[in-house]
DNA sequence: CCAGTTTAGCAAACCGGTTTAGGCAACTCT
DNA sequence: AGAGTTGCCTAAACCGGTTTGCTAAACTGG
């Protein structure tokens, strides 16, 4: 019995304990029919008692391939996970990963740094969510070496992307409460709270707010910078979205929230003001999430694919990974929206209909 | 202008056209007080130029370290994130490893198998979520070369863990409603749905339902196992689960469900039965995430510190990580649950109560 | 002016694998 | 028997960095 301290046996161990070069050992492994029958099992034997197994980064590094790809946001996780949108994009692009055998590596800045966080992650391609063009690091975003898919950010040519129609789904979700009589208008945004002179219309925020502001304008309905509010893409952001606008003295009877979360919370805060959803407050929310058919009253809202947008961007991805290098990988997919009436939206109540 | 396809530049080409030797260049980096000034700069500058970055895995592989963590699920990632419970933990272990620069890499079974996957994870340690001890492969996680915390999972002595007092909660969801009046009880487990022979007490769900039943008991409350259901840990799958029992001809006052997302679909499904809740029924969670004080009923649940839960599994196995090899990390945490009365609860209907 | 100490930078070993080019036997064919 | 195959395995280069001595020059003090 030794004491040496137990090092992890490394290839050049099991070549030496089994009589055979490196190589063998490298062939055992990786391509078996390279070696006779009895040599190839007589080694993966000796590999087994010595406990052996390929070091990994060593493996990617000669390979040069790391079969992992990255979800990278502009957030710190903790506050990306607190978003429920996201869980179910990761669903999407986790079933493509884990259908093709690669790892999945988030991605968030290092130290307040997306650059660092980049130079730092070892993958072979990197999906991006949530990006905003006037993000200070965008550049080393498409500076990047490896293959990149934007979601729901602006379109660069070099790059792939996958996003929804914003403008048209915010469209239906205005026009549906303008419908119903509601003139008096909230907005409810999901930016993380960043100091933006304004909203750039290349964001998520930015085309959604043109979509409800372009049918504000079609009925003459106010819809200015007073009466957006934004706040974190969760529940208590929209709750706590609600009760700010209203004390600022705010009267809403129909919101326009930009997050299924963000509107569950606007519900919520309603209640806690007095308000019933929907005879006394309207709501709407945006991306029609599975819990959305499960607060009360189910939310009305627009529907977009979530989960296959994950797909598609991994897919994407992934197919430009197993294109030659340089070819273009500049796909631009826009997946579709469309308003799920369900019943937190109804004529607003009698005095406002009146003055409406 | 050249037509050779653009290589990435590597440390030999940065110091080449710096005209020092890779040392060097690698010291500019690294540890740029052991260079003059100048030179230091020098390097720098030519490497912006060539727009050099060091390869991220020839690092991992000379310093021997990854600076990245690995959280593993037996489950395939689709299915962890159906799981509103996951997020929540995740927000907890990315808060610790975003603060001390770690990446975080989710791993699940590559192809079936977690030991391909581990054996592929480029991690300095592990965090493993929710694995039972029968699970077929424990063994190639003891025997992983990496620290490892186990969370919700059997405590072995050479691994660190941390948990939650599972039993004394859910005897406390049990006794809340027996002091309520319900007699008549169903329970909704979140085992995925593996075909297990019996529910092993060293699980999750094994001790919870140890804590029901040993209250049942106490109260001469049938509590057998056709009064059990499982599904998966979402909306869906707890409507799911109280639709069945209900066609099986089970007619509960009272639900215990083993986690949030189950209740809420207890609730709904209730409703689709035409059972109003608190009236007709009453559910009580176990989590007490977000969401179950925005659904309606607001939900009687078991609280756990999710969050924390995941933060100190981080918090170990970095402790781990920056102990000497070898020495003991095993620690084990456990947390304590209570519970949180809401408006989902109330004495069974008359006819009921009648005959309890 | 010389011994002793710093400072700045280099060469070479190393991390742990994969892969290409080839060598040597044994076998096949004529 | 000699030339050409085939099967099995190896040596050496390579992936792209970090780190440990070590040397040569510059500085310090007596």
């Amino acid at each position: 019995m030794s004491n040496a301290p137990v090092r992890r046996p490394r290839i050049a161990d099991v070549a030496r304990e089994a009589g055979v070069s490196k190589s063998a050992v490298s062939f055992a492994f990786n391509s078996p029919q390279r070696l006779s029958q009895e040599t190839a099992s007589r080694i993966l034997a000796v590999a087994a008692t010595l406990g052996y197994r390929p070091h990994p980064v060593a493996r990617m590094l000669a390979v040069r391939q790391t079969t992992t790809i990255g979800i990278l946001s502009p957030q710190p996780l903790a506050q990306v996970f607190a978003n429920p949108f996201f869980p179910l994009f990761a669903q999407g692009v986790a079933t493509v990963t884990d259908d093709r055998g690669f790892g999945l590596l988030f991605i968030s800045p290092l130290h307040g740094s997306l650059r660092r966080a980049m130079e730092r992650a070892t993958v072979d391609g990197i999906v991006v969510i949530g990006l905003e063009e006037s993000h200070p690091e965008v550049e080393s975003i498409r500076g990047s070496h490896v293959p990149v898919i934007l979601v729901d950010a602006p379109a660069w040519p070099e790059h792939g992307s996958v996003g929804v129609d914003d403008e048209t789904g915010a469209r239906a979700a205005a026009e549906h409460l303008v419908a119903l009589g509601h003139r008096e208008l909230l907005v409810v945004g999901v930016e993380p709270p960043t100091a933006m002179a304004d909203f750039s219309p290349e964001g998520v925020t930015g085309r959604r707010l043109a979509g409800y502001r372009s049918v504000a304008a079609d009925h003459g309905i106010e819809l200015g910078r007073d009466r957006v509010v934004v706040g974190p893409a969760t529940f208590e952001g929209g709750e706590q979205s609600l009760l700010r606008a209203w004390s600022d003295g705010l009267r809403p009877t129909g919101v326009l929230a930009m997050s299924d979360a963000a509107a569950a919370g606007v519900v919520q805060g309603g209640r806690h003001l007095g308000l019933k959803v929907p005879d006394d407050l309207s709501v709407v929310g945006f991306d029609d999430l599975p819990l959305s058919r499960f607060i009360d009253p189910p939310l009305t809202t627009v529907h977009q694919p979530v989960r296959l947008k994950g797909e598609e961007a991994a897919r994407l991805l992934l197919l430009a990974l197993s294109s030659p290098p340089g070819s273009p990988s500049g796909e631009h997919r826009i997946l579709e929206t469309r308003l799920v009436v369900r019943r937190s939206t109804a004529p607003p109540p009698e005095p406002a209909r009146a003055r409406g």
